[in-house]
DNA sequence: TTTTAGCACTCTCTGATGCCGACTGCTAAT
DNA sequence: ATTAGCAGTCGGCATCAGAGAGTGCTAAAA
């Protein structure tokens, strides 16, 4: 018989958390079998509530109001109360044709890539720029602009490309440039910063003042991740009811705005393969404490790659929410393989 | 005598739009000699008030309250009652340190730019990236990547950069693409794309295929303005109190995220130099009806050149507004010269 | 003609009050 | 272990009254 009452209390749990995740106010024994004929009466629906508040699953706000599930009661359910879904594949169709060529570099498409899991789930979605694990030097190019100044372009191997200008204490010709960049994508393509160290070229003082720019900035682009990344549905995400009040809204928007959070996001994303789910207060910064964050890798493995992911209230739809994360990655990855291919 | 009241009336307006814009509250005639002695009584003060009224200055919310500006009443203030102020001289010191040295590309100074300037006005602010009058080709670099596809860089006369890859339905050799990048740079450097499509060389179908690619390209660059922005300072805008009704600031926030209207505001910045200012009803886009916005271009003229503003409720510093923006599009225009070199 | 004093009037804001409806917890019966 | 019934709790909403702020108006003064 234990067996028996232990499935209806998932059961019961299982669909109050539906049920919130739907209409945001807590739940009445009564709308449980309003909506789902169970064979029982609201009376045992009340007991078993009951014994899932004792347990910590779910709490009241205030005496004999409905229930509402805590961070417990999420985790459980995206544990064993929720079968893994695939989106429909109408969205798949969607957003497979919205982000159709690649050509215009990233940013377009990461942007509407985030754009389109935020509206899939209702909340704020963010793409990370795409960064290689450690990245290597892919080919190096120098333009003159004026006798004491070139610009420097270097690609790097997950495709980033970067470039700035450098003002020289000599003057240099676009000869001596282009000989400094013959030497250089001869000898070091392919290679890692540290690598590069390790091969002592002879150098000229100005080839030495590039070369220095040039590691100085592979090693930025090393730490440099979460930087540049897209951010978007705010609007949908702070529709939310959770951010009626004022100061919650403004307070999360601060969060937003200032991007530390991500940081955050990508050192858990370092352990471990697959859609990651954190719930509330599981997050270890406080300023987190009642969001959830539903994310995962995508890129190549041990080649390039960034965060997908999904940031909302606790009350989220954690279904869909994997299902967007899971495929949007796949499709991100898909993609960094054909642009880099085989490489 | 005429002439006295008319100077008090001024007076009188420009305490109310001064109170206004600091307090948020309807400034009453009381309120307006607590903290400027002119020399006369609240009943004239009335009077005068009346009379702003009846001149559609300003309005009350209800009968017998005090008085709030309208947009008639800013665009009064901006123009006749606001002398222009420099930026303090250690706001000005902040900024140019904060910006520091160039070299990471644009983004990072943009961005920096943005919010630095909304957290001087407290408002949201926007920078655009900088897009040349027409632009010009610059400098080609062609890498192969496997047999059957390229990694094609672009650079342009506004120092973008674009680089995409394009794949062959034939073998391509690195000499071939080296060979076909000298003939490119040769032929082209300087030209926009206009005067490269009048120019008729004799080509490969490889070399076609890349020449038609960076023409669209060029194409795409020129239309292509708003595309990427950086708007910061959101939650400054919406922290203030003309949003504390929901739906006033879920509705601009989605304007927000959608950028249409920054389209808006660089088709107004077409006409002319210096810093606009655009009061409420003035702006011929509805959705922006109860905003403000402050903005100039900066760059080089007839060379490259963006829009930097500043968004928020009518009720904003004007005189602040515009200093911040005077005095950044100046850096900024600065920052671009030396980026640019004599060119 | 312009300014001032005085006063009645208008409107917002706040807190108190009471009632309705929703839902539970408990007890006793099944 | 489940159910029925009922008393009790609490939020939400509408109503109301009083205080405070500030004006418009009128009539007198400058």
């Amino acid at each position: 018989m234990t067996k028996a009452a232990d499935k209806r209390r998932d059961n019961v749990l299982k669909i109050i958390v539906n049920e919130y995740v739907a209409k945001a106010t807590p739940v009445a024994s009564e709308a449980i079998l309003r909506h789902h004929r169970l064979g029982v009466s609201p009376a045992t629906i009340r007991n078993d509530m009951a014994y899932l508040e004792e347990e910590g699953y779910i709490a009241r706000p205030y005496t004999s109001s409905g229930g509402v599930p805590l961070d417990k009661a999420y985790r459980y359910y995206v544990e064993n109360l929720s079968e893994n879904v695939d989106l429909p594949a109408e969205e798949q169709q969607r957003i497979r044709r919205m982000l159709g060529d690649v050509g215009e570099g990233y940013d377009r498409i990461l942007r509407l890539a985030a754009g389109a899991m935020a509206n899939l789930v209702g909340n704020a979605a963010v793409v990370t720029y795409p960064k290689s694990s450690e990245n290597r030097f892919k080919h190096l190019e120098l333009v003159e602009i004026h006798q004491y100044m070139a610009l420097i372009v270097l690609i790097l191997s997950n495709a980033v490309l970067r470039r700035f200008t450098m003002s020289f204490d000599e003057p240099v010709t676009q000869e001596q440039l282009d000989e400094a960049a013959v030497k250089f994508n001869r000898e070091y393509t392919g290679l890692t910063k540290r690598q590069m160290a390790r091969k002592k070229l002879e150098v000229t003082p100005v080839e030495k003042k590039i070369s220095s720019a040039v590691t100085e900035i592979m090693a930025h682009e090393d730490e440099l991740e979460y930087e540049s990344s897209y951010l978007e549905g705010l609007r949908l995400m702070l529709g939310q009811p959770e951010f009626t009040q004022r100061d919650r809204m403004l307070g999360v928007l601060e969060l937003m705005e200032a991007k530390a959070w991500l940081r955050h996001v990508i050192d858990w994303q370092l352990t471990g393969e697959g859609v990651k789910v954190i719930i509330g207060e599981e997050n270890h910064e406080a300023s987190l404490h009642d969001l959830s964050l539903v994310f995962s890798k995508y890129g190549i493995p041990d080649q390039v790659g960034g965060t997908v992911g999904i940031i909302g209230p606790k009350r989220m739809d954690y279904r869909r929410a994997i299902s967007a994360v899971c495929y949007m990655s796949g499709v991100l990855s898909e993609l960094m393989t054909r642009v880099l291919g085989e490489d």
